[in-house]
RNA sequence: GGCCCCUUCGUCUAACGGCUAGGACGCGAGAUUUUCAUUCUCGAAAUAGGGGUUCGAUUCCCCUAGGGGCUGCCA
């Protein structure tokens, strides 16, 4: 089987982008195939500098290994479709010597013209199709001369399908079955622009057949155009070897109507992208899946899960195991919602599961942007007393941040309910005590404190909140002795008689 | 407007035409815990509506409603 993602570079790749990728990939993996990357750069007008780059760095990030693409090379290339413009103008040269598409040399504001004029008189919208054609300006309502003097002059034209009618098509999409279009609604689909370059329909058409591809999986809002790629492999004669379709449901809003956008994410703070983008504005740049904290392996398993499941129970999957259980019949008809909880809850299982060396590893930058350095066998246990209580990486330094900065504040509430001024003595001699300790682990200070609480007639609940108020300045967290193991004897003690004396 | 696709808890979804329609997220309650979190237990929560076909429809067919996509010299 060989598979193909065939992204636009018109800007960040966009998290139903990521999916379609991801399903091509799980694919082809699957049957030891081939997964091929091919930029559809042909339209030079909104090409995006450092998009392709971009779509490189997020399957890269995602672990989508190319087997065959631009930068990776392959027997098909080149697998940028600016870089073959001759080829498709060959095969399309090829088409109008058949009688299967025609010159058109109707301008851009001819056609809209036209379009408002149909507009205007209440018509249904204009449709340049068999009905309409003899009334434009083409090589099929003009004489062979004029046409031939038109080009001979440099005039700038387009090529279009011929589209005849009475002709069934059938798609057989192997996610929604069996799709019908007749040919008399489908319009003259313009193949070759006036500057040179193929439309989408063409290069795909002409490069997936090129490239050997068998199977198309792609996005929805393809499924009415796939009629007219039916209508070009017919045209070309390759019917019969054409690649299998599937379509695959959008991905929608998290609330409200209409498929997901990148204003959803400004909106809800959410990232939609899985890296973060730089636009020309504040507005056109994006924090992604990435930036927020979000684990590859995470975004992989969620977005896998979106319009797709295994049929059985189990929901955490390694890619491998994706690979292992994937398959097109289980893909979903209907529209995936967006569910940030959902991704928030797939990355904490993965960070829950991580050790704690690789979760080190992983926090170690987020530290140093606070400018924070610490021993990896320290970090390891800042990361093990932590990693229950998160599920984005940089809710380490948010929830773990007084472990390695003075405490600026006490929560007043726990202060003023638990505090009695009278006891000050009392609590300035359990920090004397704890510093008596010769090892000053969480079981020796908890075994302790639990005596001193004793042997004071002490409840629990009348010193261990007062304890952690003194160490972390909050009312929640970690073990308190495992705190205390973990800031070292020195910095407890000092921390203790700090909080103590000041109450 | 035309063409096409879709419709099971709030969300993601499972259920050869046949058990009390299952699981997960989220939500609520409880247990555990010094706290928070984790973990565990329990709970509320759905077949869009109407017709058929059938001994029997979530499942098959039709209609309606709703949602979505396409209708560019964009992909």
């Amino acid at each position: 089987m060989r598979l193909r993602f065939a992204p636009s570079p018109t800007g960040p790749l966009h998290i139903g982008g990521v999916r379609t990728a991801l399903y091509n990939y799980l694919l082809a993996k699957k049957t030891g195939g081939t997964f091929v990357l091919r930029i559809e750069d042909t339209d030079q007008t909104r090409y995006v500098a450092g998009a392709e780059k971009y779509i490189l760095e997020a399957l890269q990030w995602l672990g989508l290994q190319v087997d065959e693409g631009p930068e990776t090379g392959g027997p098909y290339g080149p697998y940028r479709q600016s870089e073959r413009k001759d080829i498709y103008r060959a095969y399309v040269e090829e088409l109008v010597a058949q009688d299967k598409a025609y010159y058109a040399f109707d301008s851009a504001e001819e056609l809209d013209a036209q379009r408002r004029a149909f507009q205007e008189k209440g018509l249904p919208p204009f449709k340049y199709d068999a009905k309409q054609r003899m009334q434009m300006r083409n090589s099929l309502s003009l004489s062979a001369n004029e046409t031939r003097s038109l080009i001979e002059s440099g005039a700038p034209y387009t090529i279009r399908l011929k589209v005849d009618p009475g002709e069934e098509i059938l798609i057989n999409d192997r996610i929604r079955g069996e799709v019908r279009f007749k040919s008399e609604e489908l319009d003259d689909k313009i193949l070759f622009k006036a500057d040179g370059m193929p439309t989408y329909h063409l290069a795909n058409v002409v490069d997936d057949h090129l490239m050997k591809i068998t199977h198309v999986i792609r996005g929805e809002e393809w499924l009415p155009s796939t009629a007219h790629h039916i209508l070009l492999y017919r045209a070309f004669g390759w019917e019969e070897d054409m690649p299998a379709f599937a379509h695959l449901p959008l991905i929608l809003k998290p609330t409200g109507k209409g498929k997901l956008s990148k204003r959803d994410g400004l909106k809800l703070g959410i990232p939609v992208f899985p890296l973060s983008w730089k636009g020309e504005s504040e507005e056109e740049s994006f924090k992604g899946f990435r930036e927020f904290g979000f684990d590859p392996r995470a975004v992989v398993n969620f977005l896998a899960f979106l319009g797709w499941n295994p049929g059985t129970e189990q929901e955490i999957f390694t890619i491998e195991g994706l690979i292992a259980a994937f398959s097109l019949d289980k893909i979903g008809k209907a529209g995936a919602r967006f569910d940030y909880d959902k991704a928030l809850w797939f990355n904490q299982q993965y960070i829950q599961s991580s050790d704690d060396t690789q979760l080190a590893k992983q926090i170690a930058p987020i530290l140093a942007k606070h400018g924070h350095h610490a021993e990896p066998a320290w970090l390891e246990k800042f990361c093990h007393l932590l990693k229950e209580r998160v599920s984005l990486y940089p809710e380490f330094w948010e929830q773990g941040k007084y472990l390695l900065e003075a405490v600026r504040e006490y929560d007043s509430k726990t202060v003023r309910k638990k505090w009695k001024p009278e006891r000050r003595p009392l609590f300035l001699k359990l920090a004397e005590e704890l510093e008596q300790l010769d090892n000053f682990t969480a079981e020796s200070t908890e075994q302790h404190v639990k005596a001193f609480a004793e042997r004071h007639e002490l409840k629990i609940g009348e010193i261990f909140p007062l304890l952690r108020v003194a160490l972390t300045g909050t009312t929640r967290g970690p073990g308190i002795f495992d705190i205390m193991e973990l800031l070292g004897k020195k910095e407890s003690i000092q921390r203790l008689q700090t909080a103590f004396n000041s109450f």
